[in-house]
DNA sequence: AGCCGCCTATGCCGCGCGTCACACACGACC
DNA sequence: GGTCGTGTGTGACGCGCGGCATAGGCGGCT
């Protein structure tokens, strides 16, 4: 499925590389390796070694850390597109700060540091996304911050629902059908809640019509009253 | 203060331009601004429109977010040769997501979107710099995200402490005094926390003698003991 | 089919934390 | 010195959330 001229398209449709012509981009192209991961297999785990930077081609990536206690927080979950394991890339012998598990059957692009390091010296515009990427996810994590910090556990999977809907949202019939499977145990891990209290949550707005909750799939059906919390 | 000669050492000494030959950094000097401001004055607001940089040269800066209900999340609070209202540079006609406050009489230089842009253009080696301290601070944001999520209000106050120890710490006799006065509301906010029980768990680490609280300054007495959690 | 594992759903209990309420210490300003 | 504002200490109360326990549903595997 990922010809040589297919990875190239894809590769133009990333946010990092958009814009670049596919004259410049195809000699990175020889650089990247592509790799498959089996759902739920794991891409690098905390404290592994690694310095390669992953372009997710196909499938779901769930980036998260886990406490000794068994808990788990999720910082994100990636789609298509976008680009994970960046930090480690950065500095010479780094180690992963976190887990990166496919969440669904996954193919990306694996790209070493020094391939990086070498077309981004050569592409400065290249650069400059890197940094418009990056500062992005710095106001997200802040607001992530400032949502756990203040809001109730409703509020919070009220928000990421939406967020989810907005970034992977399929328009269905009555409303936006969110469409990656999520479990609500990974729900409440990216709200830093408990399985059990995501679950209340859902069920609350679903009996208030403003979600619809089938096995795996949620479907937003009420955007704007969600939006106002639902009590 | 703050001669030409100080602030071309000043920005030499900042990660972002430390590396930088201090001939290619004279011109970029002649774009920057120097601006002083009083204690507790704003630097800018939520909303505000803006495509400054800021390089903090004296004095401290609170970056924060603040709810309707007059809670306060704090992102961070950033001390000489940090950087900050970055994120607005980057896309223009943005919109300032934080307040940033002065917490004491602070100076800082003030660039303006265009002339950073073209300065990293003009050097790749400083955009990588910019590239590595935004993925630093992603990594720390991670941090704070999951600390908030696992960790109750004592534990966090206390990695909050040994942050600030390590990033403005004073070896003072017995144990690192933090040399920025921080009041515990601020505590509060940085940790997501009400101000009376990051009250509770400073005294409850004070009377365990892992802390010393004087009024305005705190003082680590036993970091490694602080650091297994004060109970 | 039959078993098993994961996800979902819901009740109950205990506790941490937010909130209110009040008292004290300290510096600023008149 | 008196007053006020702000930062600090502490107690009481109520609620939201985490944890456990229980039960049903659906799919996968043999």
């Amino acid at each position: 499925m990922t010809l040589p001229g297919e990875a190239l398209a894809l590769l133009g449709r990333t946010p990092l590389f958009a814009g670049v012509s596919p004259a410049d981009l195809e000699p990175l192209l020889a650089d990247f390796r592509l790799r498959r991961y089996a759902t739920d297999s794991y891409i690098f785990r905390e404290g592994d070694p690694g310095d390669h930077l992953h372009l997710l081609a196909a499938g779901e990536v769930k980036i998260s850390r886990t406490t000794e206690a068994g808990g788990e927080a999720i910082f994100a979950v990636l789609g298509a597109g976008e680009v994970f394991g960046e930090l480690a890339v950065l500095q010479e012998n780094a180690v992963r700060s976190a887990d990166a598990q496919a969440l669904a059957d996954t193919e990306c692009f694996v790209l070493h540091r020094q391939a990086l390091v070498a077309f981004l010296q050569a592409h400065p515009a290249v650069m400059w996304r890197v940094i418009t990427v990056l500062s992005e996810r710095i106001r997200r994590k802040d607001e992530a911050f400032s949502d756990l910090a203040f809001n109730d556990i409703p509020g919070r999977v009220a928000r990421k629902l939406l967020e989810l809907a907005e970034a992977r949202g399929d328009l269905s019939g009555k409303g936006i059908q969110i469409s990656v499977p999520i479990s609500q145990r990974t729900l409440a891990g990216l709200v830093g809640a408990s399985r059990e209290n995501v679950n209340r949550a859902l069920s609350r707005f679903a009996s208030l019509g403003l979600i619809k909750v089938e096995r795996g799939h949620i479907t937003v059906v009420r955007p704007d009253e969600l939006r106002r919390r639902g009590v």
